[in-house]
DNA sequence: GAAATGTGTTAACGCTCATTAACCGAGCAA
DNA sequence: TTGCTCGGTTAATGAGCGTTAACACATTTC
C-alpha cells in the first residue's frame, strides 16, 4: 500500500508525508495528547477521518515519526564514523563529525528532536523498545569515540557525558523563536565549540 | 483555606504536599494528560474527586508545580549571587555557585526539572506568562555572570550558552534509572566539570 | 450539645475525541 | 460500459475523563 521510506526528498511530497511533517510540527507545538486528529486533517486540507486512508490510527503517526527518527539519527551517525575512519581520522576527526551531523539534526528537525524524547512514552512496547534499541546504539557510537579520546575516563562517566552533551546540542527549541541568535551557520558553530569544550574536560579531572 | 507555601520541610508532610509531590511524578513518567485525577488520589490514598478539597482542578496542580520550581529556581539563584559576591568572589566564583545550585535542582528535583520544559504548554495564559517571567530572570542572572567572564562573546551568543548549558545540566533524567553512574557526589563533579568545559569555549572563538 | 467546618465517599454528568460506518466521485483497467 | 480501487466526505459511536452533586462523618467552636 504504501512504500513508506523509498522517496528522494526532492520532488513534490506525497500527502503522506505532508501529514507526518504537519503532525510533527503540531506535536511538537503542543503535545501528542494536546492536538486533535481533525486539526491534523485540516493543516494538510483534509478533514479528520480522512487521515485513516493512510495511518491506522494517530499512534501510527507518532510511531513512525519516533522510528524514522531514530533510524536517521543511527544511519548518519554510522555513515560519518565509517567517512571519517576511511578518511584516516582520529577519534577526534570522528567526534567533529558526529558532532556536526547531529547539530544537523538539532537545527533541521528541531520537532523531531523534541518529540524524540517527549513523547517516547506514548509509544506502543513494542515501538517504544525499537525506538529505545536504536537510541542505545546511537549512544554506543559516541560512547566508543569518546572513550577512545579520553581513556582514563570511566565508560559510565563516558556514557553519562554523552547523554549531557544531547541535552546541550538539543537545547535549540528553547533558543526563542524569531531567532535569538544572527543565524544558523552561527548557532551551529556555538553549539559545536560548546559541546566540544564540554567534552574535552573529560580528561584530567576525578572520575566517579 | 491553604497557607501554600509557609512550611518548613521537615516535619511530616501535609496531604496537600503529598498530592503534590506524587502529581509531579506522574506527570514527569506519563505526561500531564496521561495521568488521571483517579491515579493521583490512589497515589496518596484518596479517591480521584477527594483532590478537589485540595486543589481548585487538575490544572491548578500543574500550575503550582511550575510555577514553584520556577520561583524556587529564580530565588536560589539570586541568592547564590548574593552570597558569592559578598564573600568579595569573582565572577568565576559566582558562576561556579550558580552551577552548583543548578546542579542541586537538576539532582534532587528530577520530575520537576522535566515538567518544567515540557509541560509548559498546558498552563493557563496567565500562569505561563509567569513561569515566562521567572524563567527569563533566572537566564539573566546567568547571562550576566557569564558575560563578566567572556566580554568578548556577544550577548545573543552568551543567552543561547546559557540555555544549552541547561539543557545539559538538565540531562539528568536521561542518565538511565537504575543509577549508570557511581553516586550523586560523582554525578555532581562530573556535570560541573562538563558545564564549566562548555562555557570555557567561550573565549577566543569567533562569534556570530 | 449544636452548629459549622474540613475532608472523605460514590454516583452522575457532560464534553472531548479517536475511531468506525456509510456513502460518493474520479480514474482506470478489462 | 462496467466495476474496482483510491482517497475523500459527514454522521454516529463509544470510551475516557475532569468535574460536580449529594451525602457522611469526625473534629472544632461557641
Amino acid at each position: 500500500m504504501n512504500d513508506v521510506v523509498t522517496r528522494t526528498p526532492t520532488a513534490a511530497p506525497t500527502r503522506r508525508e505532508r501529514i507526518l511533517q504537519e503532525a510533527a510540527r503540531l506535536f511538537a507545538e503542543r503535545g501528542f495528547h494536546g492536538v486533535g486528529v481533525d486539526e491534523i486533517g485540516a493543516a494538510v486540507g483534509i478533514s479528520g477521518p480522512g487521515l485513516y486512508r493512510h495511518f491506522a490510527g494517530k499512534d501510527a503517526m507518532l510511531s513512525e515519526l519516533l522510528v524514522g527518527i531514530s533510524e536517521r539519527l543511527l544511519a548518519g551517525g554510522r555513515e560519518r564514523v565509517a567517512a571519517a575512519t576511511g578518511e584516516g581520522g582520529g577519534p577526534a576527526a570522528v567526534l567533529d563529525s558526529l558532532v556536526d551531523g547531529h547539530i544537523d539534526f538539532a537545527l533541521d528537525d528541531r520537532a523531531l528532536i523534541t518529540l524524540h524524547d517527549r513523547e517516547l512514552g506514548q509509544l506502543r512496547d513494542s515501538d517504544r523498545k525499537q525506538v529505545r534499541s536504536l537510541q542505545r546504539q546511537y549512544v554506543e557510537l559516541w560512547v566508543e569515540v569518546v572513550r577512545a579520546l579520553h581513556p582514563a575516563a570511566g565508560e559510565a562517566e563516558v556514557r553519562a557525558a554523552v547523554h549531557a552533551v544531547f541535552g546541550l546540542l538539543n537545547s535549540t527549541p528553547h533558543l526563542g523563536r524569531p531567532g535569538a541568535l544572527p543565524g544558523r551557520d552561527a548557532t551551529a558553530a556555538l553549539l559545536r565549540r560548546l559541546a566540544l569544550g564540554a567534552l574535552a574536560s573529560l580528561s584530567g579531572g576525578a572520575e566517579g
